[in-house]
DNA sequence: GCTTGCTCCTATAGTCGCTGGAGGATGTAC
DNA sequence: GTACATCCTCCAGCGACTATAGGAGCAAGC
């Protein structure tokens, strides 16, 4: 019996599924644990928090990318967090526009749903905008 | 000199890309129009009143395979717009939650931001705040 | 007629962040 | 000892494109 915490419980710990945690070794954002004899990984309670920031990062909309910059950061405490700073601030000017630009699709949708009258296609509110981006008052960008 | 629209020309009408509309055309979406002796497509007005539908359609977030369902609407105007609507209704509950969703995230970040004091990285409150997801208030679903 | 240079063609592989399945080995509880 | 859960690797697939390689077509100028 080897001591170390099984893929399995660190992946409920952490809320990372088990999948994900060996697909985040195999793109290197996790170090590659050690294993028992039988060759099953054994991790620590330092992989259960890695893993936890990793998804904190995901849900808060981050990139792969952005989350290796971020831990690395977090392994140096003694630098200077400009750039953890650099990248929050990137992803909150994108999460505003994303804002932006669903508040007007919602609105173009409300018009699209408030407007059909239910009958036939030829006359539906609904296929109508679709077709003829005219009618369309919001420029929308990715939605 | 065969008549009908170039790919380039299409794809500049109708704003999608080149490649894109070869995609298309490919997963059965856009139907293969006519060749030229030399083998290049050649399509008519009404591809590209279909391509602006396509495009304003991803715009607006629809799935392709939404929009399959949209088109073949289209296409029999006689019939109930029933579907149209239905579509369009589930697609503004999704934005509406999505919206909800990013204004808890903006609302993370910009603490995460607003309480970074630019100094190392051991005080940050940026990499604080996605290590410890108990400093997050707000549950967020995917962003 | 010939060359320049743009547009177009096919086919295939890559992007991102996972997710799922097959087929088998290991560990544990009774 | 045996049933069962958990784990392993490898590989394929998702959605909706995008990119690249390596050509062929075609219009205009000289």
């Amino acid at each position: 019996m080897n001591h170390g915490i099984a893929i399995g419980k660190v992946s409920q710990a952490s809320g990372v599924k088990v999948t994900t945690v060996r697909f985040y070794e195999q793109i290197g954002l996790l170090a590659a644990p050690p294993r028992t004899d039988g060759g099953r990984r054994t991790y620590d309670l330092k992989d259960i928090e890695r893993l936890t920031f990793i998804r904190h990062s995901r849900e808060l909309g981050f990139e792969i990318d952005q989350i290796r910059t971020l831990l690395e950061l977090q392994d140096r405490p003694g630098q200077s967090c400009a750039d953890a700073d650099t990248i929050a601030k990137a992803r909150l000017v994108e999460v505003k526009a994303k804002i932006a630009s669903l508040t007007a699709l919602q609105a173009e949708l409300e018009r699209m749903v408030d407007g059909c009258s239910h009958g036939r296609v030829e006359s539906c509110r609904v296929i109508e905008i679709l077709a003829d981006h005219g009618k369309c008052k919001h420029h929308l960008h990715d939605a």
